[in-house]
DNA sequence: GTTTTTATGGTAACCGGTGTCAAGAGGTGT
DNA sequence: ACACCTCTTGACACCGGTTACCATAAAAAC
């Protein structure tokens, strides 16, 4: 709390000062700082009591020159989905919020072949402690090879376990996918469409393969017409529901790879008077704010994207975070999505 | 280009290197990274190429704390809205991308009673060159005051002008609301109702003075129980719905201070059966993805967040920005918000 | 009581840059 | 040719911490 150096002109008070005042030289304070062990607590006492009184904190660019290493944590990320960005960054914050640490942002262009080259001189420069990989460039390989090499530590968020446990942060996307879809079918969908994923992602792989296997446990077939591609984009919602809506046979149910989409899907339904969910059932994808906001609010998947932030910084700095941070409990850092019914699903017309 | 130190193990090549290779103090090569003048040409270049020989990177910790100051800029926002703070943050690392600097950010709690004193040891301790303000908290003079006090530069974003051109990024946002509105008058919309973002907001508030100046323009008059309280959220505009689309009397049309009211009170109406655009025109504020996401899309106000990131970055810090930065153009830092018509808006029933 | 441990504390060098200030180089005026 | 001035450059201390290594006082062993 106290704070006597607060003017406007007033000179932070230095390590210097603090050691004058308590009598100890300057790597007694230092050890006090860094919780070494071998200190009288008499010393200590008084080292602290000298920190108290000149509202002392340590200069984090003279620690980060000295260390080698800076008092920061860089989230890597190259994701179109900025509400998903946006709370992962608010769960590290909320880890975070006591420790010495800061969070620094980089978008990065995948895509990019200088991808790479980028973010090596900015971990360079920047010398993080650790670095965090949001999907989908968390399935980068050479991204996580780069880190290790640069004494970086990372952890990789992703839709699947893509790295051993202590640097991965997952959800069971697939499974409740399976678990969403086998309502559908409990209620006596048939034929259900799907709307797949931007190829090349590793979640979109896997909420194909929560879909198939639900099918597949009903023994329903997936026919080729029902199966849309896509890329995660409110465009390619349209596109899908102009192809599978004008069907013959329209599907009475459709799991879309993302809430964008299933927007898109909608949207479509409601401009060809198609009665969502009377008519058509719709399934997204993310939990993402357009899934309440529009109507009828979308059944989708909620992914725990802020407690992977909380999580993704208990593992990547466990010791920086203050005690407690222990406390985390299950360590396969696997957490669960979990499917949120809303209005836009129902039983298939005629039953 | 160049970088011949990229083994693992590889040290990091120092300016001491460099100055040895080509025959120069460390001193010299400090003056060619600055760009100081009173060097001659061939000094320069020798130095250069030794630079770009070895592929020398200053590191900034050292220069940091040499300076007293960090090559960052901190980004300090309490903004409910995801998308644009991301986007902002965007335009930001846009502008910086060819820069020394990078971006921190922070949010911060507004409402808390710590927040002044948080958000002072944050910028004691990162020591940014300057800290950008994003509304709300932009309005908040007080910390303001507290970053000229640490000699941190900042500009503040917000909806009008709150502090000398130098240090605001604003738009115009009140003339292009009233603007929107008068589109819905010339329509033949006589009953207009509001739907008004939280107390306290100046964004709020210029968007209702917009609104009033229209409807004074026209002659016509907001009739109390057409003007819905509201915060921005999503719920808010189904309360709003809630009370505007009981009445006796319902309006034509209803602006809604920002988009995700304007998602809330177009549920309403769908859940009513009442016909968008039809029997109800709706227009938001914000362009958000929520405006093209929901069915009908929605009209509303685009606020160029994106642009104001990179004229934030080109104001707070040109000194940091490559040459070019200078064509900022119009000085007087209020860009130009757009009306974007979509499929929300209509003539009223009967003409 | 003396010697040997053991536990702290102190000193100096260092991390990799920048500021200050004075010296050296090169050109001018007389 | 010499004093004088200006423009470049370099030596050195310094930013505020840390580590390496040594010195010393207190505790333990003989």
């Amino acid at each position: 709390m106290a704070a006597q150096n607060k003017g406007p002109g007033g000179k932070q008070p230095t390590i210097n000062d603090v050691a004058a005042l308590a009598g100890v030289s300057k790597k007694t304070v230092s050890r006090v700082i860094n919780r070494s062990e071998f200190l009288t607590d008499k010393t200590r006492a008084a080292v602290e009591k000298a920190i108290e009184q000149l509202g002392f904190v340590p200069n984090p660019q003279a620690r980060a020159l000295a260390f080698r290493r800076n008092f920061l944590i860089a989230l890597l990320h190259d994701n179109p989905n900025a509400q998903t960005v946006l709370n992962f960054q608010r769960g590290v914050l909320d880890a975070i919020k006591d420790s010495d640490l800061a969070l620094l942002v980089r978008p990065v262009d995948r895509g990019s072949d200088k991808m790479l080259d980028d973010v090596r001189t900015f971990l360079e420069k920047q010398r993080p402690i650790g670095a965090m990989l949001l999907p989908p460039i968390s399935e980068n390989d050479d991204l996580a090879a780069l880190c290790e090499d640069l004494g970086v530590r990372y952890v990789r968020i992703g839709s699947a376990r893509i790295d051993d446990a202590k640097r991965c942060i997952s959800s069971n996307d697939r499974e409740v996918v399976a678990e969403a879809v086998r309502g559908l079918v409990a209620l006596g969908h048939r034929r259900i469409g799907f709307v797949r994923g931007p190829v090349g992602f590793r979640s979109a792989a896997e909420r194909e393969e929560g879909f198939r296997e639900a099918l597949a446990e009903a023994g329903l077939d997936l026919p080729p017409e029902l199966y849309a591609p896509g890329n995660y984009r409110y465009t390619a919602g349209i596109e899908a529901g102009e192809a599978l809506l004008s069907l013959a046979a329209p599907p009475t149910a459709v799991f879309c790879s993302n809430d964008e989409m299933a927007a898109g899907l909608m949207s479509v339904a409601h401009g060809k008077g198609i009665k969502v969910p009377g008519e058509l059932s719709i399934i997204g994808f993310d939990d993402s704010p357009t899934a309440t906001h529009i109507w009828p609010a979308l059944s989708t998947v909620r992914w725990p994207i802020r407690e992977m932030g909380i999580r993704a910084a208990q593992t990547l700095v466990p010791d920086f975070l203050g005690p407690g941070a222990k406390a985390a409990g299950d360590e396969s850092n696997v957490l669960a999505s979990t499917f949120v019914e809303r209005q836009s699903v129902a039983a298939p017309p005629g039953r």
